[in-house]
DNA sequence: CTGTTAGCGCATTCAT
DNA sequence: ATGAATGCGCTAACAG
């Protein structure tokens, strides 16, 4: 009878049944090549399932986060997925709380522990990368950008100390204030010259590479460079930067079909799933990764 | 009453007054910084009118889009925002006809002239870019990049064409054809050295700049580039990147109005747009910008 | 101007 | 097995 085009109202099918079909994603910003790819995933793994995304960015501000929350609750997602800003706001911990249906946490954790999350391990990949420039003789590195209220960079950052302790080295931790190409001027040409930088995402990272190449000093020979972070340019530089690479597709699909089994009643409790970012040899932190 | 915790139920609302207060995107990308920015300023748009939005990533493919249109349709959006692929298929334009709500094409047109598109001069712009190398004193300028059966591509290569004929300068043309690192390479060092760069999009043009670079060739001594299209890292390059900027978050704010115009029934026939890209001077192309 | 009611289209129950 | 009836919660029409 279909063949007569009967098309099924969504409307009268969701009031009666009270699932809308649809799940709600909330990150900072798209225009983040992280947070898009992300995105994107989501979107494919979502679709298979038959679900309909419904994309809101929070700005990294909580009360954007509240306002769309509340958006998503009138729209009856059944499901949220989102990128918590940085300080859980009571506001938003509420909403989350009376929202009926299952969330999920990425990137960064939600305050309760009764929340899902997917994350990577920034503290320990991070702890290695630095290790590895000092495995190159490096002693005088510094950590460089972000925003230190962020979990992710505070994370990254502690790996930072974890590595430089062990190692007797001090510390050298300069992150997001003023002009970070000034910042880094000043530290690879001032007396107490730096050897290696460990950018804690993409943006510090390239000012790095950079500033460093605008200078006339060569990478790695006179800077060692590792980033947090793959981007599209880092493999194309002429002095490929080293990366921490971040499984993005697969924490976004692992977040997505979690939500997807919540949703369904698979699985019941919440879980914290962690995976391992890997470091992705280049030139930049002196390496002659295999071609 | 209110105060109860009182939430109208949109289903029911829905059901009664037919529209979903929702607007679906479809874009073939969202990794695309183009369509990124483009996505941002669509939802937050659509959301100060209190529209929620459904994303949807076409990957460029006329089957996925069909696929996606379907289930635009199932859930019933209230109007459609869309970069349509290459080609349009029937199946697409049936659909787009069948579907009772207000459509606005993004960034390329739709085969029926009868769809409201907002679009940018890609033709023009390309031509005076090309023109501005030619007033550089460059002859020999290679137009680099892209896939010739995009439409904004075909726009932009005509434009380049327009502009060496005034000049009486032979027309030098790769599309993406294999490894474009090797097609630089060639073309900047061969017998017939190319003494410019035209990139049809981001990542031809940065190829040609990292390519040029790392031949120990100067930009824009040796070879003056102009690339389509502004991304995050152009400005920050040792030579930075003169580019045609499209004013991408002019464009998105255009075709969403546009779009909630046509479904509240204020606009009734149907637009089609144009906003003019401007050229971002900057160091490569042989300028000295101000600072 | 406030209060009651019918019906949107589907899914589920109950009767046949 | 197939078929008729009820209600999801809101809105708009209508009655008091």
């Amino acid at each position: 009878m279909a063949e007569l085009g009967y098309k099924p109202n969504q409307f009268a099918r969701s009031l009666k049944s009270r699932r809308s079909k649809t799940i709600g994603l909330i990150i900072p910003f798209i225009t983040d090549p992280f947070f898009a790819e992300f995105a994107s995933e989501v979107e494919s793994v979502a679709r298979r399932a038959d679900y309909a995304v419904i994309l809101a960015t929070s700005r990294d501000m909580p009360q954007f986060e509240a306002d769309e929350l509340t958006i998503f609750e009138r729209h009856q997602v059944d499901g949220l997925l989102l990128v918590p800003p940085r300080s859980e706001l009571k506001v938003v911990m509420k909403i989350l709380r009376t929202l009926s249906v299952p969330v999920v946490a990425f990137d960064r954790p939600l305050a309760g522990r009764d929340f899902s999350s997917v994350l990577t391990n920034n503290r320990s990949a991070a702890q290695l990368a630095v290790q590895h420039l000092i495995d190159h003789g490096r002693r005088r590195i510094l950590c460089l950008g972000g925003d230190p209220s962020l979990f992710t960079i505070q994370e990254r950052t502690e790996g930072y100390k974890s590595a430089v302790a062990l190692a007797g080295i001090e510390p050298l931790i300069q992150h997001d204030v003023g002009d970070l190409n000034t910042i880094v001027e000043r530290h690879i040409t001032g007396k107490q010259k730096v050897d290696a930088i460990f950018g804690l995402y993409d943006q510090p990272t390239l000012i790095a590479y950079e500033v460093t190449k605008g200078l006339r000093l060569r990478i790695p020979e006179d800077v060692s460079l590792i980033g947090f972070g793959d981007f599209a340019f880092a493999a194309m530089l002429e002095s490929s930067i080293t990366v921490v690479e971040q499984p993005i597709a697969e924490l976004a699909r692992t977040a997505t079909r979690l939500l997807l089994d919540l949703m369904q009643g698979v699985t019941r409790s919440s879980q914290q799933i962690q995976i391992a970012s890997q470091i992705k040899f280049r030139r930049s932190c002196g390496c002659e990764p295999p071609t």
